[in-house]
DNA sequence: ATCTCCCATGTAATCGTTACCATGAAGCGC
DNA sequence: GCGCTTCATGGTAACGATTACATGGGAGAT
């Protein structure tokens, strides 16, 4: 493969100044560049990248770990995020984390070997102390979606708890008095505060919140359905269930419908993370919808503030309810 | 950062030994290599992968260039591809194309920038003069679901073609004649592929295919919607629609549900691509299911086959019919 | 005791760029 | 016409590692 050296001698010329042209710097005769031009196409030159970076201490190149690329939140998320790097000229390496903290772990040290010039973590859980170190050493981190307390680096997300707060009042409008959560885990951010949100909402409305009706999940499918068995198998079972996230409002369906039961006649459901596919389940579920690709924006956008040195501050955006009919019949249907 | 010279010095050595004992070379003293170890745990060093990647000419990445990450087949392919990968000891630069021709070229010029070790590429058309010469000129590269045809590299993907008639003959055991299909783009292999298996077994039934019922679409929802707008809009509509992917398929079930008709009463529907969602559609819809997994796997073995300069071949792997009751019920029903 | 040979280690070139400094020519004011 | 600035360009050190080759010391063979 051509080098700059192949290119200068071709031109006729050194190598510093071709690299001028790379560059753009104003100061090269017009002839001169057009020469290197010719060149370049004519070699097929291609700078490379991997000596660049080593030469300028850049890569533009932005590492993004998740918590699973499988979760359509997640997999809308790490789009938008791509989307909005390509358009500022980075590149992105996405490392997927399974939820399994040693995984991530794994990912945030093979990303910074790479010398990527900044990291966007939705955290595992809520103490890495790997991650504390990279933030506190002075590598440019933002967290999206989940943080970890203590660690001081700017935070993109969405705030749920208001969200939280109409999805309950639907419920109770509906009807429904025993709520149940399956709620995400208690070490991660979102676990928590999406299940303080929801007994704060319950006490609103006078309604009890006891602890047969809370759950804990993974965030996955499998979680979820364990966990409606749970609730079912209760000799006064909850008549709605909100489910923390898509995944395990996936395999709550999954149970209900396993024991022949009907939502939402027989058992009320709704997740946190709206979808394009809870549109045509059966039913369409009811869903609080975060605002996925503005996140994924964001977070790039202050990612960028940080390396290039601008002040950079935490962005909590509004999630929003979107009512189907997984919770019984309203007048304000949407599609 | 700490660099390998800062090591050296630390445990009084050469930075030649220091990189000895990072390669584990045996020619090292066990003492020496304690000292060396010692003093990178003491700095926090870590190999600078770039300069490294220079001096080497190896990256331990590979590109992956896809057509559409939020398509859930190729969400889970990159996934596999992700896995395997990591297992082998490489990083993965996944490239979104979107379907667009320049986006794939843009995504395929700035990952040789930046020096992958090999390519993985399913492309969005059945030309594209970049990717043939970059084949042409030597770079490892493996062709994942769709291929080009004309360039000569390892292929790995699904035969679709036995699964579709077995599609084809359960429509037909159910009663139905008049079968549409809502095809991929004409310019993907994938696209074609099916639509020709499909035809053949339409033939082998003693079935008509007329033109009116084959509409093409991009891969996409919104075009899966507008084809089966199409097919509704006739005086003769099709009693079964087959869609060419998973989203298209998502797109027709909208459109019918829309118009207020019932699948399977009103019309039957199938897909191409089995997801977990739809198992949870109304109803469940019948797919054919490609090993999403072992396609990855195996693209991932076969690049690295030809990193390592070992022989590689294509690989077909087989698809398979899922039925569930979006075609009608049938006694042979699977969770 | 001398000669080999091998083992552990050091020296320095190299990968492909960028950027600092030097250099010579040209332009300009007086 | 002289000195000074500016401009276009060249030479080269560095970035941080790997690796071929050189080197010196000790062990084993004779």
């Amino acid at each position: 493969m051509a080098s700059i050296k192949d290119v200068a001698a071709r031109a006729g010329i050194s190598v510093a100044t071709v690299s001028r042209v790379l560059n753009n710097h104003p100061a090269v005769r017009p002839a001169t560049r057009d020469r290197v031009l010719a060149a370049i196409t004519e070699l097929g030159y291609r700078p490379n990248g991997v000596a660049r970076s080593l030469r300028t201490h850049q890569t533009h190149t932005l590492g993004l770990v998740i918590s699973d690329v499988l979760n359509p939140f997640f997999t809308a998320l790490a789009r938008a995020v791509e989307d909005q790097a390509r358009d500022q000229g980075y590149s992105v390496i996405i490392g997927n984390a399974d939820e399994q903290p040693e995984l991530q772990d794994h990912h945030v040290r093979s990303l910074l070997d790479r010398r990527i010039d900044g990291l966007l973590v939705s955290p595992t859980d809520d103490s890495s102390p790997l991650l504390a170190e990279v933030a506190r050493s002075g590598v440019p981190v933002v967290f999206l979606d989940r943080w970890i307390p203590g660690v001081d680096v700017p935070v993109i997300r969405a705030a749920g708890s208001s969200a939280v707060h109409d999805l309950v009042a639907h419920l109770y409008g509906l009807g429904h008095r025993r709520i149940a959560i399956i709620a995400g885990p208690s070490n991660t951010t979102t676990g928590n505060e999406r299940v303080i949100a929801f007994r704060e909402a319950l006490d609103s409305h006078g309604l009890a919140a006891p602890d047969r009706y809370q759950q804990h999940g993974d965030y996955q499918a499998a979680s979820g359905r364990r966990a409606a068995a749970r609730f079912l198998d209760l000799h006064d079972p909850p008549t709605a269930v909100f489910a923390a996230d898509n995944l395990m409002a996936l395999g709550a369906m999954d149970e209900i419908r396993h024991r022949g039961l009907r939502v939402p006649d027989d058992i009320a459901l709704a997740a946190f993370d709206d979808i394009p596919w809870f549109l045509h389940t059966d039913p369409p579920l009811t869903a609080i919808a975060q605002p996925t690709g503005a996140l994924g924006h964001a977070g790039v956008r202050a990612l960028i503030d940080l390396l290039d040195g601008r002040a950079t501050d935490s962005v909590t955006l509004p999630a929003r309810l979107v009512p189907r009919r997984s919770c019984g019949e309203s007048e304000m249907e949407h599609r």
